[in-house]
RNA sequence: GCCCAGGUAGCUCAGUCGGCAGAGCAGGGGACUGAAAAUCCCCGUGUCGGUGGUUCGAUUCCGCCCCUGGGCA
């Protein structure tokens, strides 16, 4: 079977304007399948944060068919496990359609997921996360930390005791299944439907990192602020996971009032860079991936052309 | 030209009453399976401006020089 072309990479590499291009070139040469995006992102699934979220334009949104970009409201939920299954169906129709999926998106973990499987064991369950907030607000950190240790020692020495999202993950796992994180894992493994082709997108760190700062600069000339200002008057806020995306609760907190713009553009370059930088070490682990420099033009274009001459 | 304050890590600075220097930020390395743009772990050698002197030993004290602020002329 064929395999499923994966663009990732670290972040401000020009993956979009990639696809973009490529549909462009496809357009021009009236091939028998057409293209249609799978996005493996985790933040341009959501409605309305479009500019901080480096989401293609409208005009492309339009023109190309895309799935699982904006699909859901901010203030709703979105996990590896949904975007599994998203995306294996959405893969499924393309070829039934007899078009051609590529998947396009920087969250590293989806890809991984995708390529590799997933962990079909429960969901995350918003009971048993509300007892351990509760937990953690009177006893402590600890103490989630100490109840992992007596249901999964091993689980437990592999996580720090810090790591709050781990310890409550694994803790939930453990209760729902009453067995061990990992063991579960195992048990209940879910293999791929789909082989991919994962194309890297990197480049000279110093080249990334300008990449980067210019592009936060440029997203507030794009109305940044406003886009969030619209988002609180919407109601939607700081609290939500949606606002996890980087960028957005430093805008809100400059709109705020509670630092400078100036501040507030340093640190989400900061945090930008700092994510490019956890992508790096993400991809570093990966096996059986391409990577691609993708500030050489050449390596782009035969890059383009090798994915065209899939189209026939 | 004179007076004052400085010149220590990429940046901002602390410090050494003379015993081979340390914080924050920036940065680097790593982990990662239903919150992942999240969450978490680890990492600090730099002619202590240059040069002479005092000293067993100077980044620290003294002299001279250079540079940067600010003030007076």
């Amino acid at each position: 079977m064929n395999k499923v072309p994966i663009i990732t990479g670290i972040t401000a590499t020009g993956k979009t304007d990639f696809v973009k291009k490529l549909c462009f070139l496809a357009e021009e040469k009236t091939l028998s399948r057409k293209i249609e995006i799978v996005n493996a992102d985790a933040f341009q699934v959501y409605k309305y944060l479009d500019i901080g979220t480096a989401k293609p334009p409208k005009e492309i949104l339009r023109s190309i068919p895309h799935y699982l970009i904006d699909i859901l409201y901010p203030d709703e939920e979105y996990s590896a496990g949904k975007f599994f299954n998203f995306a294996e169906k959405i893969i499924s129709d393309i070829y039934n359609r007899g078009n051609f999926p590529i998947v396009v998106g920087g969250t590293g973990m989806y890809v991984e997921v995708l390529t590799k499987g997933i962990f079909e064991g429960p969901a995350k369950n918003e009971q048993l996360r509300l007892t351990y907030t509760d937990i953690v607000e009177q006893y402590g950190l600890y103490k989630l930390y100490e109840m992992l240790k007596a249901k999964d020692p091993e689980y437990a020495s592999n996580v720090s005791p810090n790591d709050k999202n781990r310890i409550i993950r694994a803790l939930e796992v453990c209760e729902l299944t009453g067995m061990p994180f990992k063991q579960c894992h195992e048990k209940f493994h879910r293999e791929p439907a789909y082989k991919y082709d994962v194309y890297v997108f990197t480049g000279d760190r110093k080249t990334i990192y300008e990449k980067i700062n210019g592009r936060v600069d440029k997203m507030f000339d794009n109305g940044w602020a406003e886009e969030v200002k619209k988002l609180l008057d919407m109601g939607y806020g700081m609290h939500l996971g949606s606002f996890d995306a980087i960028g957005y609760r430093q805008v809100a907190s400059f709109l705020n009032g509670e630092c400078t713009y100036d501040n507030a553009v340093r640190e989400i370059k900061k945090k930008t860079r700092n994510f490019a930088k956890r992508q790096i070490t993400w991809f570093r682990h990966m096996k059986d991936i391409e990577y691609i420099d993708a500030f050489d033009k050449n390596a782009l274009a035969d890059l383009h052309q090798k994915l065209l001459s899939r189209l026939n």
